[in-house]
DNA sequence: CGGTATCCCCCGCGATACTG
DNA sequence: CAGTATCGCGGGGGATACCG
């Protein structure tokens, strides 16, 4: 039985949606089409089969559909009752950024998502006009290098030398970057800590700090209240 | 690992929101002060054990606290922190009113959880001075009675009979009462098509409207695009 | 009332391989 | 790329009994 039993509407909402995944998956949805390798790498300790499984009862209750994209793509989309949704992301964004994102341990620490985060919040309108291409690498993660390519045209996130040659290294801890996604630290201050260290030419470096945006959830006001556990 | 390895804001509400029965942990404590037993009545399908294990991350998250409640007992109260999961409660439950309250199958429709919703809908204004004793019996349920105490100080719901004589007969589908509930339909006209019958003196038959609300969420604009599924 | 303690079963999920 | 198929295990959770 995986029915609450109950016709309240918190119960129905959340035979849907406080499921294991489900959150972020539609979190991933939220920000448009999306094909299910993007969706994976947005969600990457999730495994195929169990992603599959949760787009399945998604896919039935009429909240995600699926769009050709192309010859032999396919893309997944919200529906109407889908993009519903984002109202109750947004509130649990809310809460968790402000009662719950000041002290964050290693497990929440994973480069893999920072970088896909990273990426995501680039500011495609104050990257340069040549293409850059910058390398990454993190104190306890020595064995996993990334290579973020930034055109204004769009940008890859490359798990392999790209090849281009590097005009960026950017060394530092997965947390003070983190801190920056979420608005909590300033990268420039960051920096001048020796948190993360920029390599490079200088005006690589001055650019860098630019070229960085910060979660939506940032903008958000204050709660006074709120404390690191 | 329970832990989803994300720094998102998302990511780390939904580690402590979108678990099992956790949404509805949460919707009967922000009715207020709870106790055990009484939060059991409002989620009874969870096993006591397992209700134990939903509340012990709360409590170690700082979302809720135990008071002394008299003598040797004690109740479950949000903090501020679990306060602030309303709107995330109040969000998902406004998608589940629009999106998925409108046909709802026997799975959801258990007389237990219809009583207990009467229970707390009441409008206490409304009773009247004598004590009523309202007697509900459900169709497809034969084997089950439920008695509703009714005075302005307090309502009793029994699963036995009180013993003061029962005033007013209710016989109905759960179905009819749940949509009244929703304010999906109107009391008066499930009782006109004969999907509530009452039987009792003229003036409790007619009282007996009266004294039913319907939950909040039927106080939300109607989202025309809401399709029944 | 307000929970613990114990036993045991099932299935959710990860790992791995395979396919069109 | 976009999934499916299969296997095997671990622990989540149901049932029941107990306790202060």
């Amino acid at each position: 039985m995986s029915s609450y039993g109950q016709f309240c509407p918190v119960a129905l909402g959340a035979e849907i949606f406080a499921e294991r995944w489900t959150p972020l998956i539609l979190r991933e949805m939220l920000h448009g089409e999306i094909s299910f390798s993007d969706l994976h790498r947005g969600v990457p300790r999730i495994s195929k089969n169990l992603l599959v499984q949760r787009l399945q009862p998604l896919h039935a209750s009429g909240i995600i559909e699926q769009v050709a994209a192309g010859e032999h793509r396919r893309h997944y989309r919200l529906t109407v009752a889908g993009l519903a949704l984002g109202p109750v992301i947004d509130a649990l964004g809310t809460w968790g950024y402000n009662w719950a994102s000041k002290d964050l341990d290693d497990e929440h620490l994973d480069p893999d998502f920072l970088m896909w985060s990273l990426r995501r919040l680039l500011r495609m309108d104050a990257l340069p006009d040549e293409r850059v291409v910058v390398a990454f690498r993190f104190r306890g993660h020595a064995d996993r290098l990334y290579w973020l390519v930034l055109q204004r045209s769009g940008v890859d996130l490359c798990l392999h030398d790209p090849g281009y040659g590097v005009s960026l290294e950017v060394n530092g801890t997965v947390a003070a970057l983190a801190g920056v996604c979420l608005g909590h630290a300033e990268i420039r201050r960051a920096i001048h800590d020796g948190e993360v260290e920029l390599l490079g030419a200088p005006r690589h470096r001055k650019g860098f700090p630019t070229w960085l945006g910060v979660t939506h959830f940032a903008a958000l006001p204050k709660v006074a209240a709120a404390v690191s556990r």
